[in-house]
DNA sequence: GGCAATTTACTGCCTCGGCAGCTAATTTGG
DNA sequence: CCAAATTAGCTGCCGAGGCAGTAAATTGCC
């Protein structure tokens, strides 16, 4: 039926396995040079898009990136407790929680696309354009049939 | 320079980002199915390695899956807890410990790879084998750029 | 308008995984 | 042959996430 059969199957051979691995690297290696900032990998993706401001409520962020929102509570207290962000209640819902950088926040997320962008070019060394839009269009394929 | 830039880096472009959604919907789908079962993937991804026999020490799990030893010791921990796995000191070299599948351990392993295998192609629908070859082939060349 | 369902955020509890530091055993080099 | 380096495994400590359950606020439906 399908492409992978349970009789052959390898662990070393399966996508599910390379995507892991290959996640473990990129954060690494964006850990490797952020971490002297004083912040993770995990933590650059909050602030770069809170620093897009596409909606600013714990809940948006959790359910673009699909995290738990207790995860992003956590993660929320570590990005106040460095003092990079701030929790505003919203008066307009007074459930929610607008988040906002501190100016010391804003100040460091202006380094961290920098940052991204140099590790992922590093893994894509001696990829084309077309090969990345190739890559992209794969994996957002298998992303549409997730469910 | 690259195929990322700075300026225009957005995290919901990012391969990183794609990546990183996957792993954790190809988890969650292989969790899923054998949480009732009492494991999860990732301890799925060692009892099959074991099952395989290549190697039976801790250390070369470690060493395959790029895995930290410090996490390999806890996972054999919770795995030696539910027995599905034994330890072994080693007589050859004392340092080691040999990891040997329980019967139940045994049992229950034979059934993972059919778990995974179903996972896997339940997100690669709609791939051909082609395409499947090109995905693990680009994956493939970004993994031998890590470091 | 009032009650039920949903949403937001938070908490406790768990697994997963890296890092640093440690001991014991083994290997290597002078 | 013995000291130094390496290796195997363990531990404490931490960040990252999922799941379930809670309280408060909001939305929707009758």
């Amino acid at each position: 039926m399908g492409l992978y059969r349970a009789e052959t199957y390898r662990v070393e051979d399966s996508v599910g396995f390379m995507i892991t691995r290959l996640r473990a690297a990129i954060f690494a290696s964006v850990d490797r040079e952020i971490s002297p900032w004083g912040v993770s990998s995990a933590q650059a993706a909050i602030l770069i898009y809170i620093a897009h401001g596409r909606g600013n409520r714990a809940a948006d962020i959790a359910r673009d990136y699909s995290y738990d929102t207790g995860s992003m509570t956590r993660m929320i207290d570590r990005l106040v407790k460095k003092g990079l962000l701030r929790r505003v209640r919203d008066d307009a819902d007074r459930r929610a929680m607008l988040l906002e950088l501190t100016a010391k926040g804003q100040k460091l997320t202006e380094r961290l696309p920098a940052v991204a962008a140099r590790a992922l070019n590093s893994l894509l060394r001696g990829f084309s354009r077309g090969e990345l839009d190739q890559l992209k269009g794969l994996l957002g394929r298998m992303l549409a049939n997730v469910e």
